[in-house]
Order: structure tokens, then C-alpha cells, then sequence
RNA sequence: GGGCGGAUAGCUCAGUUGGAAGAGCGCUGCCCUUACAAGGCAGAGGUCACAGGUUCGAUCCCUGUUCCGCCUACCA
């Protein structure tokens, strides 16, 4: 047999492409739907398909890939199903900006060339994720890839929307919703990003009607909608105003009167003057209490956002006001309207006020309240189940500390608009008469406007003739859905629904999703509704929120900063394993992960320490291996058994608590502080003696326990744990569809653990010892031990060989009363003494300072247990196991102290002589 | 405005039935000891944000304060 050469550092990118292919090749992670196992499932939250793999997905990915492969290798049917998603505004923004790259716009290439467009631009580079996440091992069934926009996915969001409008939960209508003048499409209320500014409050007088010297002062951030007021409110309690109510205002630079009404909702009595201009076009409370009030609503904006000339027309605006600000952008035209205010005398005062501006969350331009007709789910027959199944455990949401932001937010749900005015995405499947709806179907330029009353057909397919007056020219609604539309129904979409697939039975429920807390809503919640409606069970068991990717520093990356940490860059400079391990290591439940590159080198070093431990095996394992009995084999052996029995019982406990962080610092703790520290060191005797009677034994043990560790680490870091894996003695074609290591109890042995505790104290002493007395570690030192506990004393003596090889000196144990009288430095720690010979010629400074501190030290303890114990209260109400536990201090301390107090004595001693 | 979370070593964070303060990184000193210098060994470093309360006893439970995050909201 010849030992496979391993080079002295662990090189990832020679190891990593090898494995990342062959797992792919052998299709290890396409499961069988008859495979015996219980269902495992977990559905990605599918990333946009134009996109690139960020430290976000990278961080959500890895979590996910450790619990599929500890799952798959638990033996569970697994399905890891990844896919893309369409992301309708960001990706029809970027095609534009490369057309306008080109001198092309998309409106000159018409919606099917431009859509074609799109799918070459994914064609281009729909890839590069998906390559990235293999490059990171995730354990993808990649046969099952799915995208929004697939034949069977877009199927199933149609037969969503004619079902849910054939339920009454799908309506059209005219309503104010949020309008991305860039984008020029509507937003849902969740795609606004809320940000707080430094605005002003403008005070104008508006003149009564029948009394124009008397004038009402009202107070707005935005002056520029004045001229759509249709009302202003008072509080109808004011003694100021409340008399007003029912008079007419009378509008400036405007020909219009306007009613004053009174409204206790709208208006608060303490804020601004108690007047509040109502413009129900342009606000969104303004809209309601429109509504409350009967008011015409007179929208004045275009659809970028520009003030119209003929809707200020329409809205009786001075025709010399309208003609300046015509076609003025909101900001231009705040300024026009605040000085023509000003020329007229009618501006009382601005002052500073802090507000929140509502911005585009794909592009950051602030978004305008439009009216416009659009699509609406009706949300409340949808929300009240899924709030249900949360409330009742059907769903655990982890942290449960999520739960109560989850409810909030499901409680106060308002209606979804889900209609977006963009060409890249699921074309809404309603149709319009052209006869029926002459009157609604407005052509104005190359675009034709759908106005509110239009009576649309709604199919899953074009109808041929209308069922009311059997024409047969139609238009179809140009808009698309929400991206969101479609990613809501992904945990059954990608499974084949609405066929009723093997798959879809097979892992439908899925069991866990996994997310960051920001598409809590965008995707979560709205997958919960659409799951409960149209599979009549949740979507998932578990949902398992993490936390965000910060910087060092703690702020959100962005590529404006410059703070990104691209995942790429670092897996191709410390291994995919070591930014897996990073990540997992970093999430904590409830808090942000803050990345810095040092960590990540850190774990790029401990992939390093477990190669090297690898090598060291495999130059000592060329020999006979004996399985002999466990209890049968030598102490280290039983000892790191009992370790690795433990490490296996407490990993796998914190995977399914979903402790990613303290499972991977426990494998962290064992394998270098435990194994590679100690097991490693401690049977170096009996490796590198090819005559050693433990030979054999000692091999057996290190190959099996190497090889466990190996499948125990292997969800955690799989190329390091493969390659590793397929050089030691193993069964099988690959680590990834092994067994995952279960604890076995009667292997954990208290005993021996305690009497490696009690050897790696008195190394430690030895050690301290060698450094006070400036012992070169090469140079081999003397020392006896001894323990006043008979029982320890006897088990020290066990020890014996241990003791001398991994304190690189000679020991005797033998009781202190039997130690030589002087030359001995005495280091006691509870119990046990260490007594290191101390040669003439050296310099004792150091170790006295440290006696001197021990002394100090105990003496504090000492007087804080005497005072506790000494406190009556203390004796009489605290539980008598911690009476004793105290009491038990108190002797051992007392007695170390005793012993540190003569070894200083005698240090002193030998300085005097 | 409301809600949630956080404040523990220089930094990042663990720390559940309340009973002697922990890890990683960094730092200091000594070592190229044949698995590993991407390493070994030994150390230093903390009134557990502040003020009260409950308790024999509080990093932990309660109240308040300060500061910092995040989410959410219509104070024009």
C-alpha cells in the first residue's frame, strides 16, 4: 500500500472543482421519489436568475446546504430544489440600460423584441449563479433547476390568478397606489422604502370664500399639491375653526372654491395650525378621508411625475400658474409654487420638519402616490388562515421572536397591488372587448390606457369571442404581475402544481425554509397564504430566519461604500469550506452576522489544522491495525472516544435546534483543542515505535475516529472532509452519502474524561512551571507529582508514561511528604502539587511574583467563601448541595493555599542560602 | 409615535431551571520539538452600560434611565 503524498498546506482550489464535478456526475443529490427515507425538503429562496452570488446567498446557502447534507446523510429522502426567480423591475432595468448602451430603448423595440432581449440576457448569464453556488457545494438536485418564468411555473401562476379571480380575491380598480416615476410602474406597499429627511412645513393662507380678508392657515410638507386641494379639514372639536365647517375656501391660483370639513381622524388638534389641506390625488390619508368626505379626486402629476398641463387645466388652476409649471418635476415645482405663494403674500412661514419620503426600493427614486386603476389581491380572506397556522404552531418560525412581527404585520395586511407596468414577467391573463369597452379603451400615442369600469375577461386563455356581444377583437391587459406573485407559490410550483406530480405528493409539505428577515413579507408570508390556499396545507414546517450581512464595522454592505465582501473573491482565496464554516460559525440567532476577512482566514487555518492532522495519520497508519475492544483499548484511545461520542451528541442536538454557530464552534473545539492538541500528541509513542505493543489498537482508533469526524464535519466543510476522506481506510464511493455519526452513550466514559482532566492539569503546571524557571521546551526537566486525594494520587500514577512523554521530562509520583527537602519549585492547583527541580543557576523572580499572586489570589477567595458561609441567611435558606459545594471550596483552596505558602518559603529560602 | 433586539476582554460574540466570568481573533513572552510557523507552549486582559428593586446570593428575574441597531407608522 502506498501512502498518498499530501502536501504540507491545504490547498483548496486544487481539491474543490475535483469534488464540486464529481458529485454532480454521480447525481448524489437527485433523490429518487421511492427512496425509502422520510421526505426532507427544503425550497431556495430562488435568487434573481441575472443575478450573482453575493455574501447574503452565501450565508442563506450555506445554512441550508449543512442541514440538507446532515439530512441526506441521516438517511432522509432530501431534496434540495434550487431555481431562479425573474425579478421583473431589476431585470428589465438592467436589459434597458444595456439597450440605451446600444442607442435602443425598449419602447422602439416593441414588447416581443424587447422581451426576447431579456431571455437572450438571461441566456447570457443566467448561468453564473448557478455556477457560483456549486463552486460554494451546495448539494442542489440541479435536475430540478426551476425559474419563475418556466412553461410549468407560469402555468401555475395563471391558474392562481383566474382561480383567485374567479373567487372574488383578484379585483380592478382605480386606487392611489405608490408609483415609481423611473420605473414607471406601480409599487406594492412593501416595495417602499422608508427614509427620514430634513423637509420644511409651509404655513398658507387660504382666503374664506365669503370673506376673503379672513384667511385659514394650513400646513404642508408638500405645497406643490395645493392646487389639487379639494377640501380642507379641521378637527371638528377645535374652538378655532369648528365654526368654519360647511364654509367654502376659496383656492389660490386657482379658480375653484373648496369646502372645509371637519375630520377628527385626518386632523391633529397639536400639530401644524389644526388645518390640513386635503388633496386625495396625491396622499394617501388625504385619499381616504377623500373618501370619508365624498371629494373629487384631481391628480395634476403625469406619470413621470411631471406636473400636466392639461390636468391643471382640468383642475382649474390659473392658465399663467399652469403654463409655468408645466412639465415641472415635483422639486422644481415645490420651489415655483412656494415663491408665486410668496409674491401673493400668501406664505405665513416655513419651518424645519423631519419627515419620511417613500423611495423605489430597485432604484431609490422617491415614489409618488398615483392614481391609477390596477390589480389588487384582496388580502384578508388570505391573511386570517396564515395568521392561524402561526398562532397555532402549525408553522414554528425561528427565532420565535420573529413571531410577533409576522403577526403585526398580518393583522394590519392591506390589499396586495400586484399589477406591474413593466413588459418582463407574467402577463396579466385578462382580455378586454374592444366593442364592449369602446369608451374605457383609451389610445393615446403607442399606448392604449385601460380606464377604470372596463369589463376585462379573465382566462387562462385569450377568448375568441366575447360572450356579451360575440366580437372578436380583443386586447389584452399589458400589464405583468409582481414578481412576488409567482415567487409565492414557489414551494409547490416548482413541484409540478397544478398537476398533481409524484413529486408535489412526495415532499409537499416542504420541511424548512431558510431566509434573511427581509422578504419576511415580500415572500414568506405570502407563500404561507398561497400554500394554505391552494394546497390546503402550509408550505413548510419551519421557517428559520437569519440575520443580515454587516461589515466590520456593522454597516450594510452596499457597492456604493465599497465595504462588499464578495463571496467569489474569498473562496478563491481561503476555500469555499472556510467561508461556509465562517458563516456558520457567525449565526447567532437575533443578531447581524459582521463579517470581516480575518475570520474567514481563521477557518481557512483550521482547514488547514485538520489537513495536517490528515497527514499525520496517514504516515502513521501504514501498519497492522486491531480492532480490539474498546474498553480494552489504551487511555487515549478511550478517552477521545468518549469525546468524539459527546461532540457527535451535542452537534447534532444544536443542528436541530438550528444553532449553526454552536454546533460548528464545538467541532471547532474538538478538533483542534481536543484531538489535534491532545489525542494526536498522546499516542505519538506508540505510532513511532514501530515495536509499540499499542500499535495496532492505536491505529485502528485513530483511523476510525479521523473517519468519523470526517462525516461529523462533512455538512459543515464537505470538500476538505471528501478529499480527506477518500485517502483514510473508508467504505463507499463518497463521504456525502455516508451515514451521519450517531452518539453512542455507552462509549461516553465520565471517568476517563475526568482523568484526562486531572493529566492535563498537571501538564499545565509543568508547563507554567518550565516558563517560570525559563525551562527551554527542548530541554527535558524533572518533577514529581502528587495529589492528596488517594484515589487521584493512584490514577496519577497510571499516568505515568503520559505524564513523562507530554511534559517532555521525568516524573515521580510519589506523596509530597517523600519529595527531596529544597530545590523544587511547587505549583499547586486543588489539590494537586507539581514539584519541578530547580537548578542553581536560575533566576526565581518570575515564579515567586506568580506564588506571591496565587496567594493574594486565594486569600480573596478564601475571605469571600468565609463571609458567605459565615452569613446565616446563607446557611438557613440556600440549598444544601451549595452549602457543600462551598464548604468543599473553602478546604481545597485552603489547603492549595498552605502548600503555594511553603513552596514560597522554600524559594525564599534557597535564595537566602 | 409604536414594536423588537442589543450593550459581557482591545475587536466579534457565546453564556436557561440565579450559586466560583467563557471562546475565537488580536496582544505579550518563549520556541523553526520530523502533522501543521496558516504552527506549538505559557500568559496578560472584564465593578457583565447606568440607577434602583426582588433574593441568603443577580451577567441572568423586575422597574426605570442612557446609548446603538432594526422593523413599523398617516402627525399634514
Amino acid at each position: 500500500m502506498t501512502v498518498p503524498q499530501l502536501s504540507k498546506t491545504y490547498d483548496p482550489k486544487a481539491v474543490e472543482p475535483r469534488w464540486s464535478r464529481f458529485w454532480i456526475e454521480k447525481r448524489y443529490f437527485h433523490p429518487s421519489i421511492d427512496h425509502p427515507g422520510e421526505p426532507y425538503c427544503i425550497v431556495i429562496p430562488p435568487p434573481n436568475v441575472t443575478g450573482s452570488l453575493h455574501v447574503g446567498h452565501a450565508l442563506n446557502h450555506s445554512l441550508q446546504d449543512i442541514l440538507i447534507r446532515w439530512r441526506r446523510m441521516q438517511g432522509r429522502n432530501t431534496l434540495w430544489l434550487p431555481g431562479t426567480d425573474h425579478a421583473g423591475i431589476a431585470t428589465q432595468n438592467v436589459v434597458e440600460k444595456r439597450l440605451l448602451a446600444e442607442g435602443l430603448s425598449r419602447e422602439a423595440l416593441g414588447r416581443d423584441r424587447f422581451i426576447e432581449r431579456v431571455w437572450q440576457w438571461k441566456a447570457e448569464s443566467g448561468n453564473t449563479i448557478i455556477n457560483q453556488q456549486r463552486q460554494l457545494g451546495e448539494s442542489c438536485d440541479w435536475d430540478r433547476l426551476r425559474f419563475t418564468m418556466d412553461e410549468g411555473l407560469s402555468r401555475a401562476v395563471i391558474e392562481v390568478f383566474v382561480r383567485l379571480y374567479e373567487d372574488g380575491l383578484i379585483y380592478r380598480g382605480e386606487r392611489l397606489i405608490n408609483w415609481c416615476p423611473r420605473c414607471l410602474t406601480a409599487l406594492s406597499d412593501i416595495e417602499v422604502e422608508h427614509e427620514e429627511v430634513k423637509g420644511t412645513l409651509y404655513h398658507i393662507k387660504y382666503p374664506l370664500a365669503d370673506d376673503p380678508a379672513t384667511t385659514l392657515v394650513v400646513a404642508t410638507t408638500r405645497p406643490e399639491t395645493m392646487l389639487g386641494d379639494t377640501a380642507v379639514a379641521v378637527h371638528p372639536d377645535d374652538p378655532r375653526y369648528r365654526h368654519l365647517i360647511g364654509k367654502k375656501i376659496r383656492l389660490p391660483l386657482t379658480e375653484r372654491e373648496i369646502p372645509i370639513v371637519g375630520d377628527s381622524i385626518l386632523v391633529d388638534l397639536e400639530f401644524g395650525t389644526g388645518a390640513v389641506k386635503i388633496t386625495p390625488a396625491h396622499d394617501f390619508n388625504d385619499y381616504e378621508a377623500g373618501e370619508r368626505h365624498g371629494l373629487p379626486r384631481l391628480a395634476l402629476f403625469d406619470h413621470r411625475a411631471l406636473l400636466d398641463h392639461a390636468l391643471m387645466m382640468k383642475a382649474g388652476v390659473d392658465s399663467d400658474v399652469a403654463s409655468a409649471l408645466a412639465t415641472l418635476p415635483v422639486q422644481k415645482a415645490r420651489t415655483t409654487i412656494v415663491q408665486l405663494l410668496t409674491d401673493h403674500g400668501l406664505l405665513v412661514k416655513r419651518d424645519d420638519h423631519r419627515m419620511a419620503v417613500g423611495k423605489c426600493y430597485r432604484c431609490k427614486t422617491v415614489v409618488e402616490p398615483y392614481l391609477s386603476p390596477q390589480w389588487f389581491v384582496k388580502i384578508q380572506p388570505l391573511a386570517d388562515p396564515a395568521i392561524k397556522v402561526v398562532e397555532e404552531g402549525r408553522i414554528r418560525i425561528i427565532p420565535e421572536g420573529w413571531v410577533n412581527n409576522y403577526l403585526g404585520w398580518m393583522r394590519n395586511i392591506k390589499d396586495w397591488c400586484i399589477s406591474r407596468q413593466i413588459w418582463w414577467g407574467h402577463q396579466i391573463p385578462a382580455w378586454y372587448c374592444r366593442s364592449c369597452n369602446d369608451r374605457y379603451l383609451i389610445a393615446q400615442e403607442a399606448t392604449t390606457t385601460i380606464l377604470q369600469g372596463a369589463r376585462p375577461i379573465v382566462a387562462k386563455q385569450a377568448p375568441s369571442q366575447c360572450p356579451t356581444c360575440g366580437d372578436s377583437r380583443f386586447m389584452r391587459d399589458p400589464d405583468v404581475l409582481d414578481t412576488w406573485f409567482s415567487s409565492a407559490l414557489w414551494p409547490f410550483s416548482t413541484l409540478g402544481w397544478p398537476d398533481q406530480t409524484p413529486e408535489l405528493k412526495r415532499y409537499y409539505p416542504t420541511s424548512t425554509l431558510v431566509t434573511g428577515l427581509d422578504i419576511l413579507f415580500f415572500w414568506v408570508a405570502r407563500m404561507i397564504m398561497m400554500g394554505l390556499k391552494f394546497m390546503g396545507d402550509v408550505p413548510f414546517r419551519d421557517v428559520y430566519i437569519h440575520a443580515l450581512v454587516r461589515d466590520a464595522e456593522g454597516q450594510k454592505m452596499s457597492k456604493s461604500k465599497g465595504n462588499v465582501i464578495d463571496p467569489l473573491h474569498v473562496m478563491d482565496k481561503y476555500g469555499a469550506d472556510a467561508l461556509r464554516f465562517t458563516l456558520a460559525s457567525m449565526a447567532s440567532p437575533g443578531r447581524d452576522v459582521k463579517l470581516a476577512e480575518e475570520r474567514i482566514e481563521g477557518y481557512r487555518n483550521f482547514a488547514n489544522k485538520i489537513w495536517n492532522a490528515a497527514r499525520f495519520a496517514l504516515m502513521y497508519l501504514n501498519g497492522p491495525r486491531t480492532a480490539t475492544p474498546l474498553s480494552e483499548r489504551p487511555f487515549p484511545d478511550r478517552w477521545i472516544v468518549s469525546r468524539l461520542n459527546r461532540t457527535i451528541q451535542t452537534v447534532s442536538s444544536e443542528l436541530e435546534a438550528y444553532r449553526f454557530d454552536r454546533a460548528a464552534s464545538v467541532l471547532y473545539q474538538f478538533i483542534w483543542h481536543e484531538y489535534c492538541d491532545w489525542y494526536v500528541e498522546l499516542i505519538k509513542p506508540a505510532l513511532q515505535d514501530a515495536s509499540h505493543p499499542n500499535g495496532p489498537t492505536t491505529r485502528q482508533t485513530l483511523a476510525d475516529t479521523l473517519e468519523t469526524t470526517m462525516r461529523l464535519l462533512h455538512p459543515f466543510m464537505p470538500f476538505i472532509t471528501e478529499e480527506i476522506w477518500q485517502t483514510i481506510p473508508h467504505e463507499g464511493d463518497s463521504i456525502a452519502v455516508q451515514s451521519y455519526p450517531t452518539a453512542d452513550v455507552t462509549k461516553i466514559a465520565p471517568g476517563v474524561e475526568q482523568e484526562f482532566a486531572l493529566l492535563e492539569q498537571t501538564i499545565g503546571l509543568v508547563r507554567t512551571g518550565r516558563v517560570l524557571l525559563n525551562h527551554p521546551p527542548g530541554q527535558p526537566v524533572s518533577f514529581f507529582v502528587a495529589h492528596v486525594d488517594q484515589d487521584l494520587h493512584h490514577r496519577l500514577r497510571g499516568l505515568h508514561h503520559h505524564l513523562a512523554h507530554m511534559s517532555r521530562g521525568s516524573v515521580a509520583v510519589i506523596p509530597s511528604n517523600e519529595w527531596p527537602a529544597g530545590k523544587l519549585l511547587r505549583l499547586v492547583a486543588e489539590g494537586l502539587s507539581v514539584g519541578l527541580v530547580v537548578s542553581n543557576d536560575v533566576d526565581l523572580g518570575k515564579a515567586l511574583d506568580r506564588l506571591t499572586d496565587q496567594i493574594a489570589e486565594a486569600d480573596k477567595e478564601v475571605s469571600r467563601l468565609d463571609a458567605k458561609l459565615a452569613n446565616p441567611d446563607f446557611s438557613s435558606k440556600a440549598p444544601p448541595e451549595v452549602i457543600t459545594e462551598h464548604r468543599e471550596r473553602l478546604r481545597t483552596l485552603t489547603r492549595d493555599r498552605a502548600l503555594l505558602v511553603s513552596s514560597h518559603e522554600q524559594l525564599q529560602a534557597m535564595l537566602g542560602s
